[in-house]
DNA sequence: TAGATTGTTAATCGATTAACAATC
DNA sequence: TAGATTGTTAATCGATTAACAATC
């Protein structure tokens, strides 16, 4: 099967699916089963297969799916295959460290500029940025083909910072803010708030804790 | 209705929940009804109100919620409510910037130590914290009762950091390695990689960029 | 009061799992 | 060959939405 958009709970294991295959192949594996798969992530090979199933490509019976074909039709289809650009607004210490975080370009995302409103922070360098002013943003945008923006202002600014980036073009977001930002339509957002991670965390131990509950 | 757990769909919305009734208490609204919650947060007033129903916490014909117990009992579903002490192993740029970010403490978390097993980093100062050597993990998680591990180390040794925290008995983990982490049953994990947000991204806008395929 | 909004039941929708013939 | 594993159909399960009486 093919093209048509995906279901957007197999959109979401994309990602994970593409981290496990490129670690496997790390360790020099070449094939994996659909159950071998499944039970490294805590998922059913049923769900695997079905999964795979809506893309051009295939596996082998006994032995499963070649790695390395696996990591390009997910590279491909997650569009982790082409250089992808970012803009960073925010040179506060979560923004200054994901602009020196080293582990962007090899997965193919390319940070071009580092941006802040503090005029007091503008000119610094980290690493091989130098923060820029705010109005400089709707320069670099355009001439770099900046696709994405990761928001990492406080929750305060957050959604101005959004409404900017949109009027220059940005087609994508990453919002690391404390606040839930409003898009046009045509504007993708992901949101990855580490507080909100936190609280997930908090309330799955309290969930384990507790007094298997299952039959009482 | 009380006390059972929660569907997971369910549990995974009360982090956005939280955040959202905080910032509108901020704003200094008291009340909100379930149709303008579940607009400002892309779901339907039936979800919100089928949420709410599995507490002991109710709205008012005519006006809605009012956000204080909202908030209120959000927060002690998570176990916001209460300090939640953690420890961030890897003082790489996202650990110290994590160990730097002022939000957590407001929020109820509250980093107690920063480890890295590098010998030229242990000893150096992260704003208060001085980082610290991997032998002293256990003693830290043991006197401060740490309940959370954050881990900021590489891909490569994510799962044995992930081994030793739970040797000490750490009760969950913030996973922001590039891995999956294999851990016993009683042991919580959530995930917040950048990388994969940022393929989630990736793959969002080329699925609103393609030519809405609806009826073709 | 009239009308808005809740809480809850029932209907729909979609996602996961089971099962198995096809195949390597 | 025999047996493992795929791809896919059908069955199950759970989550979302619709609908509406109760209520403020």
């Amino acid at each position: 099967m093919a093209r048509t958009s995906l279901p957007y709970s197999v959109a979401q294991r994309l990602p994970r699916y593409l981290m496990q295959v490129q670690n496997l192949r790390q360790v020099g594996l070449k094939w994996i089963s659909s159950q071998d798969l499944a039970d490294t992530l805590g998922l059913t090979s049923s769900t695997v297969r079905q999964d795979f199933s809506h893309f051009d490509f295939s596996g082998i019976a006994k032995r499963g799916y070649l790695l390395k074909g696996l990591e390009a039709m997910l590279a491909e289809v997650l569009g982790a295959d082409a250089n992808i650009n970012m803009v960073i607004i925010g040179a506060g210490n979560l923004g200054r460290a994901l602009a020196l975080h080293g582990q962007f370009p090899a997965r193919g995302f390319k940070i071009v500029g580092l941006f802040d409103k503090d005029p007091r922070i503008v000119g610094r360098k980290v690493g091989r940025l130098e923060v820029q002013a705010m109005k400089a943003l709707p320069g670099v945008i355009r001439k770099s083909q900046v696709a994405i923006g990761v928001i990492t202002v406080p929750a305060a600014s957050a959604q101005e910072v959004a409404d900017q980036l949109i009027a220059a073009g940005i087609r994508g977001l990453l919002n690391l803010a404390y606040v839930h930002l409003v898009v046009p339509r045509h504007v993708a957002v992901v949101d990855a708030r580490i507080i909100s991670s936190l609280q997930e965390l908090s309330y799955a131990i309290k969930a384990k804790s507790r007094p298997a509950a299952r039959r009482s």
